[in-house]
DNA sequence: ATCAATTGTGCAAACCTTTGCCAAAAAAAA
DNA sequence: TTTTTTTTGGCAAAGGTTTGCACAATTGAT
């Protein structure tokens, strides 16, 4: 089946030297004479060696194995963190393997369970939503292994992390229906366990309150996941409550778009009656009729940064851990108003 | 760093047996006696004892790694695919490595190139859309390693093929939107080379010739991608042309979106005046306005089904290549016309 | 008591590569 | 020529596991 593999031996038998004289020779060892390495090396050429991966990683005792561990993978902001460490990845020795979560506890303890089994230089983890204890990530730390945390914050855990400021971004969009004029915002959150979730909320909350507007319980409601079905039960409840709000700010971009629909299917205005403003900015969204207002989040430097920071520790382990916090970009489209011109400048005396 | 992992050697010693004696044990060999067996056991479990994989690796030649090579992986259509091979592969002892070719051959060759020096067990691959020379996937058979390529056929190359019946997919949809009254139906479409592309093309043409239509070379426009913003020009010209198509039929639906979005800036009435349906039905699809009318493809069986003929393969070189293609749905929405009751009834005599 | 059959266990090779140490050969110095 | 230095290249171990072969010990039969 498998074609025999050239190996060191076969070039060593083949020019009567032994397989360190091939080896030294394929190194460009100093203590050897020219003539020798070239001859090596030419029949290296020929015969196309490549040099067995898997008893180097025997020797070192280690894979060039990068896991990344993902919620799920579908979306656009998880697809593109991927692709940025692809993309760090591809010019080193390293490959990276993927694995998903599904948004489950259990499976990531399962996964992690199943990477210790195999040596690999280190892991990307985004946590799931479901995770609260850390012990799986520190029993990978307590083996050497190095950890970059991404995306999703772990309180209490001590290690690399990479994360997006949630809370900023919250709070930009908010205070902006603010500006506009909006004066009943809700907010469709998800698993309240998560931190870019609770920081959004935080954002939300702390707008309101610097404008002095009250928070109205009522006007927080929970979707049951991330997805667009997730939303139309609850933004349906809303909308057709007494105390109907004048601008709905979406954890997420699904959501929001589940909350357009409802709400033009309702027969509000966009953004007359009501605005909407979403967190992620998929590509898509500027394609909805308004096109949705979004947060943008740098998701693709994300990826790459966290790839690079764990490559950092792979080669040398670092004395301190990293924080680095990424600042998100308030895109409006249609389905938020315009801040007037007149409005604005009073604002800023 | 590394905390020394329990190897075989490490309970030999301390049960004083041999290593072979642990090994054996832990396999349970027949020859055993039950107390040795247990006693090794026992200890293992005590020692959180975990199998060297990379050493298991370097005797059998070949590691639990099987590469998936895709275009893109941002898209619903690609990600998805992958979750259908994560599934499957994630009760087995195999993981996948993932690799993004960014539709291109050069780059495609290359990470092939990486891959030949890693022993894997398998590899899958959708082919960019620049691939039209297949000697790196031949290479990667005569090197004994299995090989199946899904969704994107290449013609003249002998390997498992998992692929998606895109021809009738297409005629369907074309056919469909004659059957609700358009004459004068557009194609918007991508890298010819492609044989989804191709296939598509081909639905579209044979679906004008079975109902009589004239094929109009202009109605065909090439976008130069797969996004969004490739489709705005084209669609553009075609709209302020003197020959303005009703209906549109896209060969996805980023095009088809990005058609609709220019149509309803030229003040076109979907489905009124021009009708669009796209291919891939994608999750938010269903959330524009008006929904998009699409071609729904069984993408995640597609990655299932690519798996478990991979490890199929894995575990025995079969005799013969397998060619699977799977059936599309045509999801009707309101980017299309409804077909009246009588001219369906009319047609059916 | 002797031999054969059975059962349980160990030795050592094999998988491929790197590398510390040592020795042989060559060159330089005396 | 002899000694010293330098250059060159080989030996063998190490990394963890499996497994064919052989050997030892036990049991059963004669």
């Amino acid at each position: 089946m498998r074609k025999n593999r050239v190996t060191i031996k076969d070039l060593a038998q083949e020019l009567n030297v032994s397989t360190s004289t091939v080896s030294r020779a394929l190194q460009d060892h100093p203590a050897l004479k020219h003539e020798t390495k070239d001859r090596v090396k030419a029949l290296a050429k020929k015969w196309n060696y490549q040099p067995n991966t898997i008893a180097l990683d025997l020797l070192r005792q280690s894979s060039k194995i990068i896991a990344v561990i993902v919620p799920e993978i579908t979306s656009h902001f998880f697809s593109s963190t991927i692709v940025g460490i692809q993309d760090v990845m591809v010019s080193t020795e390293f490959n990276i393997m993927i694995f998903i979560s599904n948004e489950s506890y259990e499976e990531e303890a399962r996964i992690i369970e199943k990477l210790a089994k195999i040596q690999l230089a280190g892991v990307l983890v985004a946590p799931s939503s479901e995770t609260k204890n850390f012990d799986h990530f520190k029993r990978l730390q307590e083996n050497g292994i190095p950890l970059v945390i991404f995306d999703r914050d772990c309180q209490d855990l001590d290690a690399h992390k990479v994360l997006v400021d949630d809370y900023t971004g919250a709070f930009d969009a908010v205070d902006y229906l603010i500006k506009t004029g909006c004066k009943k915002i809700a907010h469709i959150t998800g698993f309240p366990n998560l931190s870019t979730n609770s920081h959004r909320l935080q954002g939300y909350l702390n707008a309101l309150e610097k404008n002095g507007l009250p928070v109205v319980e009522e006007m927080i409601v929970y979707a049951g996941g991330f997805n667009h079905e997730d939303g139309i039960v609850p933004v349906e409840t809303l909308l057709k409550s007494k105390n109907i709000p004048d601008a709905i700010f979406a954890v997420n971009d699904r959501l929001a778009v589940s909350a357009m629909r409802t709400a033009k299917k309702l027969n509000f205005k966009i953004p007359d009656d009501i605005s909407i403003i979403g967190f992620d900015d998929e590509p898509h969204s500027s394609y909805f009729t308004p096109p949705l207002s979004s947060v943008w989040q740098p998701v693709y430097s994300m990826g790459m940064l966290s790839a690079r920071i764990l490559l950092q520790e792979i080669k040398e382990e670092s004395a301190e851990f990293r924080n680095e916090v990424f600042k998100t970009e308030l895109v409006i489209r249609g389905t938020s108003r315009k801040i007037e011109f007149k409005k604005d400048f009073q604002n800023e005396r």
